[in-house]
DNA sequence: GATTTATATAAATATTATTTTATATAAATT
DNA sequence: AATTTATATAAAATAATATTTATATAAATC
């Protein structure tokens, strides 16, 4: 970049890198239908298996992405494992994604014509 | 799958299917930054490029990629593009999102212990 | 204590996406 | 018409991610 150029307010900011952060964990069809089926309460490993029809390691892989993201947490019982959504997380991730790409940000009469400043 | 059993309502929906080729285009750093970006208004290609100080044609492929999404559109000006953002694509991004993600959907007392079918 | 069941983890493989490099197009200017 | 400028596209190279396969752990049951 040229010198003395500033980057716009929005660019490198903290809050992009930690959306972005969060939707790379989510943009993904498997982790996605975790989330959704989670919605409607805990469920064990073997039930997440049973109703995406995906293997047993594939399912606790994806689990322990959404975990490490701090999107789910786990609850022992036995031998059982119950996932469930982590309601803090899930409103972070809902005002995050609003802050930045909210339709709310939209100025009225959007988009106004501009001019690059290279024009003569 | 063992016959007769039901998949979840919100399994394989097409609403997740949807949701999900909206956040594997948004789930990328430099496409996020654009949409930042034109949030403040139009842009022409080489003021994205120096925003982003990426090269011209990662710039050109990552508006592509928003194009096709029909998340921006393109105003040719001379030997200018103007690119901006979808109002109605933006708005129908939030929706989607809210619907499948939003913590409203938490039910209160949020998550009920719940026990695993095949316990004794 | 040996076996079974539920889950986790690691390594190997396959798939997909991003970035770079090279080239093409299209409008404007000389 | 030749050149320059802004942008697009295609091919090649890299990098990141998902899936499978194999194995480990940990609790429960026989």
């Amino acid at each position: 970049m040229s010198a003395g150029k500033k980057l716009a307010e929005c660019m490198n900011k903290d809050e992009i890198l930690r959306l972005y952060g969060m939707l790379r964990v989510i943009a993904d069809v498997n982790r996605l239908r975790i989330l959704c089926l989670l919605f409607k309460g805990e469920k064990c490993v073997c039930d997440i298996e049973e109703q995406l029809e995906i293997s047993q390691p594939l399912a606790s892989h994806h689990l322990a992405v959404l975990r490490e993201a701090g999107l789910v947490e786990v609850r022992r019982e036995g031998t059982w494992c119950y996932y469930s959504l982590v309601k803090a997380a899930i409103e972070e991730l809902n005002d995050m994604f609003m802050q930045i790409l909210g339709v709310h940000r939209l100025p009225a009469g959007y988009p106004a014509r501009e001019k690059c400043g290279k024009t003569t």
